[in-house]
DNA sequence: CCACCTAACCTAATAGTTTAGGTGAAACGA
DNA sequence: TCGTTTCACCTAAACTATTAGGTTAGGTGG
């Protein structure tokens, strides 16, 4: 049970943006141009289906993949992968790692009243 | 040039606990009862040195291990590989699939303002 | 009806990761 | 000094990921 690969995570965040979508569905997002082999997508998927990161159900003559491996639980395996769970330590690194605009910084600082908000109205 | 595979994190990870170290200082700090074998991680380190995660000096017959890639690098490259380089969209994620307890919170909100600092006094 | 497009499904080549056995040399302890 | 330990280095087996060719069949337009 390691957590999907780069190839696969890729694939996965095309379903992450469209919700679902067949085989061609995702070719024609992930590359427009046809720099990707339709049959190389489609046998991903169905590996990805047998280790459970997405699933499938038919249209037609068409299956329709679903993503169930989540963002979320994405950012959680890395977490708990890379910094043992500790949020700081990831968020300190970020926050060392990139430059980001003070646009940014308020909207994280509203993010983090709002999930104290939450824990304290439960 | 994808990033390291989640068994080259491992090692990685010993390395930034430990700064650097032998082949044995890295298996004996992953792994102090025998279950993971010396040439293995002797091969992966040697294969890690030569895609440039780590490199090595001599020290008297042994080799020290030093890594390279840092967890800056790491933060960063997932980053943009699942969220396109939005790190509130990360954060938000994060929030959501964990629950953080409030004196966690509160270290976050301190780093944010350290950030807001450090950005204005340059 | 038939040629064509598009899909699923089967199969395999290739490449890379992960694991560990074997060899020889250096160092160390009795 | 000699046996044991510890290391680097070489090698390869087992497994998995990645890519895509080939086959078959459903559906469509002329």
């Amino acid at each position: 049970m390691p957590g999907p690969t780069e190839k696969e995570i890729e694939l996965l965040k095309v379903l992450w943006e469209l919700g679902e979508g067949s085989v061609r569905a995702v070719l024609d997002h992930m590359a427009p141009d046809g720099s990707v082999h339709f049959n190389t997508v489609q046998t991903q998927l169905r590996i990805m289906d047998r280790k459970g990161w997405v699933r499938h159900r038919r249209e037609g003559r068409t299956l329709i993949y679903q993503p169930v491996y989540t963002r979320k639980q994405e950012v959680s395996r890395f977490l708990h992968q890379v910094f043992d769970g500790s949020a700081d330590e990831l968020v300190l690194n970020m926050l060392s790692a990139e430059k980001l605009p003070p646009e940014t910084l308020d909207q994280l600082e509203e993010m983090i009243k709002q999930a104290r908000e939450k824990q304290r109205r439960k």
